[in-house]
DNA sequence: CGCCTTCTCTTGAACAAGTCAAAAACGCCG
DNA sequence: CGGCGTTTTTGACTTGTTCAAGAGAAGGCG
């Protein structure tokens, strides 16, 4: 968890003017990975007092374009972001309470990880996410939905409200 | 591409009452791999006359959920959808042109990978999406964006203006 | 040190994709 | 062929994100 002067020093780097917005957004993306951008900026402005979601959105841009941070989108997600960068690391994501957590890229005996019959594309990374359900919902299998195991066969009804544990929510801007 | 007894008989097959927008977005899915939804909606329409853009939402959803069609999102991409289901194929996508093309799992069945430490999981599926560029952007590497090399060391500008080669396009409903 | 250029932020509006809800229309079982 | 329950229509609405214009800061240079 670098502190401001790393941070400004990274901003340099990257050959980006210091601002008290991309400290602070980037500061929030080291302190906690995978949050969306509603959280970000409520975050951002835990550290700056105010902040536009415009400002945020334009940091985040700019960071993202700039390889400070990293931003993924599950299916069914909004944009989240993660300060771990340059590793190719991946994500598990629980189907019923949506929650992400990071596994280490594998190598070594992974069928999947080039492409078979490549279609002529120069493929420059291999993103991979591991669809599942982690420990507490696989002890609770049925938080809410799903009264009586799914008429459909195997497949099961996939959760997406990824806002739940967020207050009612303080309208854009 | 199986003909309308046929789909009607895979809807039947899940469960699934049979109406004229079901059999008709079923084909569209079935004509054309990676549509998205408004496609489909045109589609539909081409197909019957008149579909309400909500009909088709809803099919979708159920034929997702009773997994008569897979739902693919790349980052930065609407919902796409397409009839190959089952086989967990993966899926090759252009950075410059968003094309997007299918490449088969090594292995054919759910989780083709595991996760290196699994966080205590139960991972049933791992989507793979190799990322790169097509041959024809490969051929003219800088179709309108990047007039120089980017000053951001080996960062690529990522186009994500999937929406391009589609008409201005007739407003919702 | 202070000015000037250029990039960044604020403000406020717009937009696209998708969802919600009520009522009319249809599929299909008996 | 009649009725029940599912589907579709219609139309409004949310949510996440982007656009645009102008005010405000960062930092190189004199």
């Amino acid at each position: 968890m670098p502190e401001a002067a790393d941070l400004e020093r990274l901003l340099r780097a990257a050959g980006l003017r210091v601002t008290r917005p991309r400290v602070a957004v980037l500061d929030a993306v080291h302190a906690e990975p995978h949050l969306d951008t509603d959280a970000l900026i409520a975050a951002t402005r835990a550290r700056l007092g105010a902040v536009s979601h415009q400002a945020v959105y334009d940091v985040l841009r700019v960071l993202t374009h700039r390889g400070l941070v990293r931003r993924i989108q599950p299916q069914g997600s909004v944009a989240r972001y993660e300060a771990r960068v340059g590793d190719n690391h991946h994500h598990l994501v629980c189907r019923d309470c949506a929650t992400i957590v990071d596994v280490d890229c594998a190598v070594g005996a992974a069928p999947c990880l080039t492409p078979s019959g490549d279609a002529g594309f120069a493929v420059d990374e291999a993103e991979v996410v591991f669809w599942g359900s982690c420990p507490s919902c696989t002890d609770k299998p049925t938080p809410v939905h799903l009264p009586s195991p799914s008429p459909a066969g195997p497949h099961r009804e996939v959760r997406r409200d990824q806002r739940a544990r967020q207050e009612p929510h303080a309208k854009h801007q």
